[in-house]
DNA sequence: CTGTTAGCGCGTTCAT
DNA sequence: ATGAACGCGCTAACAG
């Protein structure tokens, strides 16, 4: 590829004058700057971002670490993010970790070597030493989505415990005393979190810890499935069911129809994530609902904000609050 | 951050002697290499990719410049993209164009400018000017998705002609004579084709042209609700719409709810693209699914491939199989 | 087995 | 308004 000292040659002048140009910086004369794009055009002269980088000390690029595109949720994430990227500038690089620390951690190795000028990371576990390893080497980072047990880091994540709070609250005003949780790992904040919200409901309503049934398992759909076998085989049966996020849900669905159970004749259901409407010919699950794309645009605009020199700040959290959308999936008794 | 200079220092060694114990190249003392490794973990050292691009002429980096990752089908195909570009130790920059030429051409600019080793790209246009920029870099690129009419450069897609004629035959064979298609851009071949296909099943049935009736749009939910209207509107109605894509089907499901018309008794109706079994409770739509995780994939592998050197060879296309998905939305009449 | 020299492509600094 | 020298961090090529 050319390089800028073959325009410089080509134009008869010195690199740096054609670095001038490109750049727009510094007094160039006219006649200066003609010749020099022509000899651009001429050659198809493409500047080299990496030698830039190099020099400049930032490379113009922002990671996401998530755990699954495939997931629509992540998905309304990710373009926010490159959304917001894409207007300050940045580009973003993409990476699934599908909650494997040790693929998390093999990704972030690898970006601080590409050496991004910034992170957004959806951890895998709430563990704080990957986070850590990249602040220690002055790489600011967004904690997505996931609260840790320690406030190291900016965050931006929704409501997980109000959210659920108002799921539980609607089922149990509809009446039902006997709701199952169905969510992921104990390992992870978005699951734990929505289970606390589901207790204080309940310690609201007078109900004590035998009025609980809460299963962990994974955020996927095979997962909603098993829980959803076993929280029907409980006895007496839960009158409602609450998935924990929207793969738990599709599984516990699933389950649920195979079981030739009807919803919501013979038990009510909710879900905490939406699936996009657009994806939906029928929305009928009633679900607390998470502004991912907001999520995805704020998360990066925070981290922006940093990159902008406001390093020093002490890690700010910013909660976004759940839609509680009712739809058909919840009938009293 | 530290550099190679200060590790070499801190073990009394040239900085050489450190590149060669990161890269595990060369011959070096296991007592020399303890020195290194130690001072490496002690500075928390962290090779600065940058810099080995430039020298190694090579980032690493493929690029995926795509229209939308928030349809599910490209979701998937990106997830394709990056399971196979991880896998050879690439990763992947993800750009949206939303089908803007400009969008594109931007896109490319910048990639150009990273030194990406690769891209795929799902052409916005029917337009050989972006494609052959990238290609006068030598820069390998492979196109993703869509037929361009000059097959100047590698590309992966599926059959859209055949799968569009499997589904107008099956329609056809069902007794149905009045079949309106709502498909694409008629600047995209990936909505041509399909045209093409449904047409050669009509022949093929010895309807002539009075037969048909073709609707240009965008692959949006919007327009596949205007198109919906439209062809609903005709004079007789259609017996049975074809949609031309996942979204498309989707606005067209809309129309058709607000309209109060049943699927399929009152009309039959089928698509292109599958949506992601894992979001559908229901599955209903009878489509030609595309194999899309399997065409991320294969682009990636035939990228990469041109990439270890197997640069000079003739463009190649590779062609994808759809498989007719038969579910619940076509009736016999 | 280890080190020296030179250069990847560009931009800052200081001259002119 | 333009240019020369140097360095960003790293490694290929050539010593020794």
């Amino acid at each position: 590829m050319t390089t800028i000292r073959q325009v410089a040659k080509l134009a008869g002048v010195a690199p740096i004058t054609v670095s001038r140009v490109i750049n727009n910086a510094g007094y160039i004369s006219a006649e200066t700057r003609q010749k020099v794009e022509a000899a651009v055009s001429q050659l198809g002269y493409v500047p080299n971002t990496l030698s830039q980088s190099l020099r400049w000390k930032q490379t113009g690029m922002l990671a996401l670490v998530l755990t699954d595109v495939t997931n629509p949720f992540w998905t309304t994430v990710a373009r926010g993010v490159e959304d917001a990227a894409s207007e300050a500038g940045y580009h973003v690089i993409l990476c699934n970790t599908d909650e494997f620390p040790q693929k998390q951690e093999e990704y972030l190795t690898a970006l601080l070597q590409k050496r991004v000028d910034g992170m957004l990371l959806v951890p895998a576990r709430d563990d704080l030493e990957d986070i850590q390893r990249v602040q220690m080497l002055k790489v600011p980072l967004v904690v997505l989505d996931r609260r840790l047990s320690q406030p190291v880091a900016d965050a931006v994540r929704c409501d997980s415990e109000s959210g659920a709070y108002q799921l539980t609250r609607l089922l149990l005003e509809r009446g039902h005393r006997l709701i199952a949780l169905l969510t992921g790992p104990e390992h992870v904040a978005t699951a734990t979190d929505r289970v606390t919200g589901y207790r204080r409901a309940l310690r609201a309503a007078g109900l004590d810890s035998d009025g609980e049934s809460v299963f962990y398992g994974a955020f996927t759909i095979q997962s909603g499935q098993d829980m959803a076998r076993q929280a029907l085989a409980l006895n007496p049966r839960p009158t409602a069911i609450f998935a924990g996020n929207n793969f738990i849900a599709i599984g516990m669905m699933q389950t649920l129809r195979e079981a030739g159970i009807l919803v919501p004749e013979e038990i009510s259901v909710v879900g905490f994530d939406d699936l996009p409407a657009s994806l939906l010919l029928d929305p009928f699950l009633t679900v607390a609902a998470q502004p991912a794309y907001e999520m995805g645009r704020e998360a990066t605009n925070l981290l922006i904000k940093r990159l902008a020199g406001d390093g020093a700040q002490a890690p700010q959290e910013v909660v976004l609050p759940v839609e509680i959308v009712e739809r058909k999936s919840v009938l009293g008794r």
